[in-house]
DNA sequence: CTATTAGTGTGACCTACATCACATAAAATC
DNA sequence: GATTTTATGTGATGTAGGTCACACTAATAG
């Protein structure tokens, strides 16, 4: 299972058997059920989250009326975490939690940069990975701010028609900005 | 001008003088004056620019109405380009011009995958970077999903209370995702 | 297999913000 | 310093999407 992880590594560098290994040995394996939490608002954040399987949510929610905001749908071959907690050893100010049965290895920043300090690959590899991630945000910016609640559903089923099966549709709807009704009332 | 760049790195990682020249050799100085493009939409994106002083927007610009919409400003201390155009090495669907005269240090993609490859602590300094860049994009896609225009205006007036001197209301309003018209109308 | 909870659809009505249309003021440019 | 161009304010009106309320259906848990 966790060669997945070494895979994904390698779609940017190549690693030898005990590099891999080693690497491998900064993680701790997690198992969690749904509905589980692996980041809680207001808790330290001790991991970065690689997804071997399952599917999970990062979510935001608005103290004063208690509306959740998606963030970031995370799943096989992703990375989630609250970064901004995570990497400022802060309290989350979102969470995480699974919304199906879900496999991950987690990455303590302490382990992180250690193996960013030991191995000049693996800080090339999360520079990579951390610019790719902000250029997705950016894309999802763009989209914010140019395209109706309509068409960023219609892009959402475009690029990724098998999460819509796999989500609520009230969850889609808190990920697009859009309210659970309006939703409802699109035509597809 | 340029020891604004060294002072840049050095909040990260210390550099020695050999090292700050040889990093510095990298970069090509360019000035411009207002109203000039760094980045033009549908050309290719040589640079990544790290802003010595003045003022600038990356914006894109929807084909259909024509109308703009600001990604960034970048000023004093920031990098900016089309990440996008500028990692794939594809054509800019961003603009990039200067709302003031203005002062870079260009950093094109085989210089800095250079001196990343070379230095570890650069490829060290230039993920942190990416990180809070990271970071930053997600704090506004919340803002973007769970406030109105208005808190926006405000949020960015008391982050950046020197930004709204110096940016025409028009182009703050396409920043904020709101109309010219209705941030007119926002009492403050 | 029954009971509770989570998910979804739909009507009626409301509101934040967009759009269009002018008017005026302040900068740039010649 | 006269003339474009750019920036800004404000009224009238339109609309996407929000909110509330209720009905129904599908999961999930005991």
């Amino acid at each position: 299972m966790s060669e997945k992880l070494r895979q994904h590594i390698e779609k940017i560098t190549p690693l030898t058997d005990i590099e891999f290994e080693y690497i491998l040995s900064h993680f701790v394996p997690k198992k969690l059920k749904k509905h589980q939490f692996l980041v809680q608002e207001g808790a330290p954040v001790q991991y970065d989250y690689f997804v071997l399987s399952g599917l999970l949510k990062a979510s935001y929610t608005n103290p004063e009326d208690g509306k959740e905001y998606i963030l970031q749908f995370a799943w096989e071959d992703w990375w989630t975490t609250d970064y901004q907690a995570y990497f400022n050893q802060s309290n989350a100010i979102l969470s995480l939690d699974c919304i199906e049965e879900t496999e991950v290895l987690a990455l303590s920043l302490t382990n992180r940069e250690k193996i960013c300090a030991e191995m000049h690959k693996i800080e090339h590899f999360f520079r990579r990975k951390s610019n790719s991630g902000y250029i997705a945000l950016q894309r999802r910016i763009l989209s914010l701010l140019t395209t109706s609640a309509q068409e960023r559903y219609e892009q959402l089923l475009a690029c990724y028609p098998d999460l819509i099966q796999r989500v609520p549709k009230t969850i889609i709807a808190s990920y697009l900005g859009v309210s659970r009704e309006t939703l409802s009332r699109f035509t597809y």
